[in-house]
DNA sequence: AGCACGCCGACT
DNA sequence: GTCGGCGTGCTC
């Protein structure tokens, strides 16, 4: 008789035992995906990990047949297996859920039409190395068309290679537009005449155009791109290709693409690797992708590089104590200067009466200058909306969400304010419930309100906006993008969003209205963030024609962190925060594990969050802190409490996860916290 | 996580 | 009399 573990995308741990009806026998095998039926009538596609003849112990268990096998080769080659395997037991989930969200959709569904046949069967031993790929030779007129390295690209180049020889991988800390890009596209070209993969790691919201463009004209087609705002077809698709004999010898990809299948990797690149957008906040696996990549170029013996002209300080911590190599790239490319920062005093100015709304006199007299002159400016506000809440003139009345702990977002466009955090709407009261007056106001600038205000100081300049709200999708974004690029739009009004290593050679004037907007976030990382958002949207200025100018407006003109920001002084924020991360226990001193419990009775959340404190206080002592209530403490009706581990180096980490799993099992299991939503977060961001 | 079963409340 | 709310239990 024989059997079949099958993997399911479901949250449970450990895999499902299936008969295998004997016709289905000979075609059988790890990595094949199948239909099985599941729980109550339902059909579930799951993955083969294993076809054996040893019937399960339990001999109460009735067990099924497979309904049908939907593959006759693997879709994964081998070794994937294990690394999702990594995933779950280091971010503590199942490897269900990893599966889950390792998978193309489409390829999880009940195939009712097959997805696009395989060419060609391909043999793969234990490395992973395609046995039949042949030995193409790169074009030989590859080569003329890479870009010429300024010296001090070329030497960044050279101290690269030089720190892969001690370390398997090496930090790029490159100042803004110091050209990392020609050197990743040397390393990459390199990496393709050793006929090795590449995997291009972008952060999510970087639509990867701009740099696609720039590499296919070097590249042309071994790339392809695999990106959320790609249709779940088209990912499908890509993942099949990385299985055939022709596989892309590049991707370039957000997180999602360290679980495609890679035969022959050699070379990580993970460009903006300080991005938060790596590490996936919701659903589970919440896993960095930066750090993951890591771990998939250690198990295929490939080389990292992580680029960035603010790294994160976990990073920099890391090529300071010599984990990784670090190389430095201090001048800009073609000798354009970094801009110059203007701190504006906003306080000062609202007591002089001289703010124009959001806007100090200076800012507007430079984006005059700037539009009279052809050249483009870039205002950064990061918050969406027309206003972050509404409010009574009369009564100071402020509509909340019915559903979460936070104030209603104005948006004038749809006419709606709209909850931020679980997406109720509601129309704006024509009268005050509270006091009856109909003297409703937004309060606080969002970028809706940022674009109005803008249009009447300057009606005839060209603007655009880019948030979440105009960017739902991939062709919204494309042409946000092409339109500022080609120099159609004057003005662009953004949130982080416009921070994010997009490059653009018009911009003289950068105008950041509210330095504060992060610093004032109970998060022991917002110094980090303020930092590095501020360094990479003042690095936005004066790219290839002149020094570009930064306009910096802040309540806080004193703080060391403006400071550092003006003075393009990383080093010094890295210092200081060294320093207070070191003394209260904080990464990259410590590992944090956060407990994440929600429910929709305060009660039960609450019991549940001081029964696990006291349960861990018990292994863990005083490495545990908390409960606590998160900034928002409900949302979507579900209240929110958790707790935080600081874990030493040196602890026995699978000991710990066993620990942590087994106290999740045995509260989940009582009755009363049952319907509790109990999660980790590990390595959180905040 | 889904999904079904099952037991109480306010509607046609 | 019935629809439907969500507590509970289970998934080879």
């Amino acid at each position: 008789m024989n059997y079949c573990d099958v993997l399911l995308p479901v949250p449970l741990t450990g895999y499902f035992t299936y008969r295998l009806p004997p016709e289905l026998a000979t075609l059988a095998q790890a990595g094949c995906r199948v239909v099985v039926p599941f729980g109550n009538k339902k059909t579930t596609t799951g993955l083969i990990v294993r076809v054996h003849q040893t019937a399960p112990q339990d001999s109460t268990l009735i067990i099924k047949d497979i309904t049908e096998l939907v593959d006759t080769q693997p879709v994964i080659l081998p070794g994937q297996l294990a690394f999702w395997e990594w995933i779950a037991s280091y971010y503590l989930c199942s490897v269900g859920e990893v599966f889950k969200a390792a998978i193309p959709g489409k390829m999880k569904k009940v195939a009712k039409k097959k997805i696009k046949a395989r060419a060609e069967r391909i043999v793969i031993n234990d490395e992973g190395i395609d046995l039949l790929g042949e030995k193409i030779p790169l074009s030989s007129s590859l080569m003329p068309q890479l870009p010429v390295l300024s010296p001090a690209q070329q030497s960044a180049l050279d101290s690269i290679h030089a720190s892969w020889q001690q370390h398997s991988v090496c930090l790029l800390h490159g100042v803004t537009s110091s050209g990392k890009t020609e050197i990743y596209t040397h390393l990459i070209a390199e990496a393709l005449q050793r006929r090795e993969q590449v995997l291009y790691l972008l952060p999510e919201i970087v639509l990867t155009s701009q740099l696609t463009t720039r590499l296919k004209t070097v590249f042309g087609d071994h790339l392809g791109v695999y990106h959320s705002k790609y249709s779940d077809a088209q990912r499908a698709e890509v993942w099949m290709r990385q299985l055939s004999a022709e596989p892309y010898d590049i991707i370039v990809g957000v997180r999602s693409s360290v679980f495609l299948p890679f035969q022959r990797l050699g070379l990580v690149i993970v460009d903006e690797e300080h991005e938060t957008s790596f590490k996936q906040q919701e659903p589970a696996p919440r896993y960095h992708a930066r750090n993951a990549a890591i771990m998939l170029a250690t198990r295929t013996g490939a080389r990292t590089l992580l680029g960035t002209a603010t790294p994160s300080f976990e990073s920099y911590y890391n090529a300071r104590i010599d984990k990784y190599g670090l190389v430095k790239l201090t001048e800009r490319f073609g000798q354009v200067q970094l801009p110059e920062v203007e701190v504006i005093d906003i306080k000062e100015l609202q007591r002089k009466r001289l703010m124009q709304g959001a806007f100090s006199p200076a800012l507007l007299q430079a984006m005059r200058e700037a539009i009279d002159a052809g050249e483009q400016v870039i205002l950064f506000q990061n918050r969406r909306g027309f206003a972050p809440s509404v409010s009574c003139h009369v009564c100071g009345w402020v509509p909340r969400c019915p559903h979460c702990d936070v104030p209603l977002t104005l948006h004038k466009r749809t006419g709606h304010m709209t909850c931020h955090y679980c997406g109720f709407t509601a129309e704006i009261p024509g009268r005050c419930p509270a006091c009856e007056n109909s003297d409703l106001r937004g309060r606080g600038y969002g970028t809706e309100r940022i674009e109005d205000e803008i249009q009447k100081h300057f009606p005839s300049a060209r603007i655009a906006r880019m948030d979440l709200d105009t960017t739902r999708t991939r062709t919204a974004y494309e042409a946000l993008i092409q339109d500022f690029a080609s120099g159609e739009t004057d003005v662009l009004i953004g949130t982080q969003m416009v921070t994010k290593g997009l490059d653009f050679e018009r911009v003289s004037v950068v105008g950041i209205l509210s330095a504060e907007t992060m610093l004032n976030q109970p998060d022991f990382r917002a110094y980090e963030r303020s930092f590095q958002m501020l360094a990479q949207v003042a690095g936005r200025a004066g790219r290839r024609q002149h020094r570009g100018r930064v306009f910096l407006q802040t309540f806080n003109a004193d703080l060391g962190l403006i400071r550092q920001v003006v003075s393009n002084d990383y080093e010094g924020a890295y210092q200081e925060q060294m320093l207070e991360r070191r003394q209260f226990a904080y990464p990259p001193f410590v590992h944090l594990v956060t407990v994440y419990v929600k429910h929709r009775h305060l009660a039960v959340v609450d019991a549940l969050a001081k029964e696990i404190t006291l349960r861990l206080r018990a292994s863990f002592g005083t490495r545990v802190l908390g409960p606590d209530e998160p900034p928002i403490g409900r949302v979507a009706s579900l209240f929110i409490r958790r707790i935080m581990l600081k874990l030493e180096p040196g602890l026995p980490m699978p000991q710990v996860h066993e620990l942590l799993s087994q106290l999740r099992k045995d509260l989940l299991g009582m009755k009363t916290y049952a319907s509790a939503l109990f999660y980790f977060d590990v390595d959180p961001l905040s």
